[in-house]
DNA sequence: TATTGTTATACTCTATAACTATA
DNA sequence: TATAGTTATAGAGTATAACAATA
């Protein structure tokens, strides 16, 4: 009784391989993965304070400070003072890592075209279809787990 | 100039997804991503010398050991002494583990096709063929890039 | 009193290198 | 001499808790 290799399985072995290829693209660099969401969600939200990147990647600010640590040391980003909250930090893209990112952008693209060039065309839009609805249903499950675990946290604290 | 939503990016965050389930799932356990991982390829695989561990899951043998002992102090998994080499560790799913396993296996057969149900029935077979066209391209790019790595270690090994 | 970021501490994942016991 | 696993060491990601500065 092996189990069947499923859609979901093909799914996660894409995501695998496609980790695989990041580390390979960035080994050398101080870019790791963490660093590198970072910098993604730098390049589509704009400067942005610790606290809003913690809360946007939904890591401990305490996590933000090292990875932003380690990019700054790098070159990669910039740290400079909010105009009007002394406690807070603005974290901006540094010139050379907009540039860097545009061609990150570019090569994700380009490689999205790539494999979506790689199903026959007949079967794109099903394709397309398919993966959202997947998204979709995954998406609902997940919130509906969330949601039972707020709501068992709270009894506990109300007991 | 926004990037799209592509395909690839619908992949990665059903992964994404899923990885959030499971450690939801998997919260107040000693179970981490890694040391599931390591249970499954026994289930897969069967009772494996930990040298065959670290070749499977592509980690060094000494990140093996690191699992193996929290699985052991969680009692997923024995030790036992190799039958003809005594330098040589046979690790095997414990007796709770393999019914734990045929639960998970249970569970991630009714999520796959939980989600395959979410799809409209005209484009699932596309669907397939389209992730499997997906994968298998992927899988070439990336082998190329590892052999193309290889080569060049090869000539700054042989300068 | 609440919030922003940091220091302190701890655990996990991972790797390389040196070492032990065995092959 | 080569291999299987461990100890030693180190860097990275992550979290919580305590604390300083500011709101």
């Amino acid at each position: 009784m092996t189990p069947e290799i499923t859609v979901l399985d093909r799914l996660l072995e894409v995501s695998e391989l496609f980790q695989k290829d990041m580390a390979r693209a960035f080994a050398g660099t101080p870019l790791t993965p963490s660093r590198t969401r970072l910098l993604w969600e730098l390049a589509a939200s704009g400067p942005s304070t610790q606290h809003a990147l913690a809360t946007r990647l939904e890591v401990s600010p305490r996590n933000i400070t090292g990875l932003v640590d380690a990019l700054e040391a790098g070159g990669y980003v910039t740290r400079s003072p909010h105009p009007s909250d002394r406690r807070a930090i603005i974290v901006s893209l540094a010139a050379s890592a907009q540039a860097f990112m545009r061609d990150m952008q570019r090569d994700h693209a380009e490689l999205s075209a790539e494999l979506l060039g790689a199903v026959a065309p007949a079967d794109r839009a099903a394709l397309l279809r398919g993966v959202e609805a997947i998204a979709g249903r995954l998406r609902e499950l997940v919130e509906a787990e969330e949601q039972r675990g707020e709501a068992a946290e709270a009894r506990a604290v109300g007991e």
